[in-house]
DNA sequence: ACCTGAACACCGTTCAAGT
DNA sequence: ACCTGAACACCGTTCAAGT
């Protein structure tokens, strides 16, 4: 409400920094270093990403990035907004088609650059892309009859269900990569290991769906139709409330 | 398939360390390590973990933990699965009932040790703790007539969804704390930072949710009826999936 | 086989000058 | 006001001995 000062990194993000006066111009903007650094996470991992090899890559020191950017969290928060693309257009399409490909651009993005994965978010959305994501989704639910807390609701869980899906199939099929020492290689492993690991006394039905090979079906375990299984579970949830509701356009 | 070794870590949260045969008996074992770690995370963060200070804790030189654990990374894997409690008890309750809490109190221990939150899991649940929360799932959907693989699709969003709730709730509860510098300090400071940042032509149904104070009504946004409300979304899809497989006890 | 001290490597960040 | 080199602090991990 008091209109408080913004922090400096959100500040930052909407080119919103008090302009200097007088002195040099500066030789960077925060653009061309965010674009380096996501250049490095994608050909390198996110461990790539450090002060000196972004600084190296827009060739200044290392220390004149922080005028830029207060620290390296920073340039990590920076950096996870930028890295994402814009959302699908709408083009006048029921919400629950688009809400569909909403949700699958959203995972897909996120499989591309699964360095995106490893930055804790410690809050809700700020930045600008983020917030378009989010606005399209208000958008496509307008015609619903829902009220705008439980159509951000519904856009948070759908979020969060992308970016569950994103992480549980690129810890499946990367496995044993940087980072994550010796671990997992693939599905075929992961029921292999369970298989060895669980006590039937401990964890019954897991080992009755092990020895049942229900882990064994493999590549088809991982693909599409999981995704679109979930999905469509929250999707189903989001119908049966607009119906509730009495509400407008249910169609699908 | 065909028996691997199981990945080091995996064998160590199992206990399932090959045994040695003669030399002195180690003065530790992993939980004292780890527990100590726990300790550590929830007094002082996860930086607070080093490496030196949790020997420290465990009267040992640094350089001993590495005769437990391969490295960190290891370490802070065996940390997310001991942290977390054992899963409610059944008790023969309807499978909604059961999902409810058992979701519930799958967000309530992530916002217990919020460090969990920024421990990043790369594989798909491999430790005996999360493996059980697995398991209970799969059993309180057991006479439904869901399959398995549709069973372990269900537990795998709801952990998601709690997941993502636990951390929406504490990135807006912590706002400016040690990590995230500077960052937003509850929902009354969200909507004015939306309210300072968002360009209307860019982003329209957000400026009007913003404009018609959608997020001034800030104590009531982040509680329960929130969570309630998406889970819903989840269980009511659930359910829908249950009644068109004409299956069995769709009580709730 | 287990424990340990010293040493190394790496990297984020502070500081005091430079222009 | 912006850029920079040197230096510091911190921490994970390797190594070669010790028992």
């Amino acid at each position: 409400m008091t209109k408080r000062a913004l922090p400096p990194v959100v500040a930052r993000m909407w080119g919103r920094e008090t302009a200097s006066r007088h002195g040099p111009r500066p030789s960077l903007d925060l653009s061309r270093i965010v674009d380096a650094a996501i250049g490095i996470a994608d050909n390198e991992g996110l461990e790539g990403v450090r002060m000196s090899s972004v600084a190296a890559q827009v060739g200044v020191a290392t220390m004149s990035l922080y005028r830029y950017v207060g620290s390296k969290d920073e340039l990590l928060t920076v950096m996870a907004d930028a890295a994402a693309p814009e959302p699908p257009a709408i083009d006048g399409r029921p919400w629950r088609d688009y809400l569909t490909e909403w949700t699958r651009a959203n995972r897909d993005f996120l499989l591309d650059r699964p360095w995106l994965l490893q930055i804790p978010r410690n809050t809700p959305p700020v930045g600008p892309r983020a917030l378009r994501w989010l606005d399209r989704a208000l958008a496509a639910l307008a015609g619903t009859g829902l009220e705008v807390a439980e159509r951000i609701n519904i856009a948070s869980a759908l979020t969060g269900y992308a970016n569950t899906q994103a992480a549980l199939v690129h810890g499946m099929t990367v496995g044993a990569e940087a980072g994550g020492d010796g671990t997992i290689g693939g599905l075929a492993d992961y029921g292999d290991i369970l298989g060895q690991v669980l006590d039937p006394a401990d964890h019954p039905e897991l080992a009755a769906a092990v020895h049942a090979r229900a882990f064994g079906a493999a590549e088809e375990w991982i693909d599409d139709a999981d995704f679109a299984f979930g999905l469509n579970l929250l999707l189903d949830g989001v119908q049966a409330l607009i119906a509730r509701h009495g509400g407008g356009a249910a169609a699908g």
